[in-house]
DNA sequence: CAGTATCCCGTCAGATACTG
DNA sequence: CAGTATCTGACGGGATACTG
């Protein structure tokens, strides 16, 4: 099994995994993941977001919100009004990675079960429970 | 799943992103997908994923690698030796996981240079820094 | 409403040195 | 060869207070 196969698709010598770390470097804070799932089915406001994301600070929120913005993942648009509204919208690019999220979700709702018990035995195993 | 259509698969009101970052604190860290791929084909040896990781430093490798063996998606295996020799192999849940970052390795290509444009465009708009 | 501005702390990760 | 131990700095992220 070397490469060609569904499971083994990256050659041994070559590590290409800065690619996915690039997406990670992104997408893997705390509170992107829970933004972007938020917006991805139509505009979203600030305060909206800071309801649904819950638990997420004015301050994560708006600095999430800003790299998002800046790599294109989420349009932000200002209406101008006397309150002031601004909404938050996925971009196309956002809605396809969401579609990769979602294949990361079902991996770990597959196997959740099965590393909380990896963990257990693990730690077990190695006597002292941290 | 729930919901139809192919982008938006989330409910609105509830934010299920936790399970997605259940995945990604575990394999979000910096060097957890570089060791998941070179060991995604077969046992590797401690020394060779020093080198093939490259620009991982001894303490991160030993970190990394206890916690993907106690999270189940690494096997490690010790042959007494004189030289002793240590090897790691991705279990089956580990080459799963595998497809779905090449799933996200695929974004990222396809995405690569919208992103960097993305960027370009809003540091340019917002005039200053780096 | 939609943000900024500070302060502060815990964790991640690099460098370096030592060991069974 | 395959690790462990320790020190250290950078940074992510929480709490809180202020503003156009």
């Amino acid at each position: 099994m070397s490469q060609g196969k569904s499971g083994v698709p990256f050659a041994p010598g070559q590590a290409p995994a800065c690619t996915a770390r690039e997406v990670l470097d992104r997408v893997g804070g705390k509170w992107s993941i829970g933004i972007l799932v938020a917006a991805s089915h139509g505009p979203v406001r600030f305060t909206e977001l800071e309801r649904q994301v819950e638990g997420i600070s004015r301050r994560m929120l708006t600095l999430t919100l800003r790299n998002l913005e800046r790599d294109g993942l989420l349009r932000r648009t200002v209406h101008p009004a006397a309150p002031p509204r601004v909404e938050y919208a996925a971009t196309a690019m956002a809605l396809e990675l969401h579609e990769s999220l979602v294949a990361l979700t079902t991996w770990a709702e597959r196997h959740r079960t099965a590393i909380a018990d990896a963990r257990a035995a693990y730690d077990r195993e190695h006597c002292a429970e941290r």
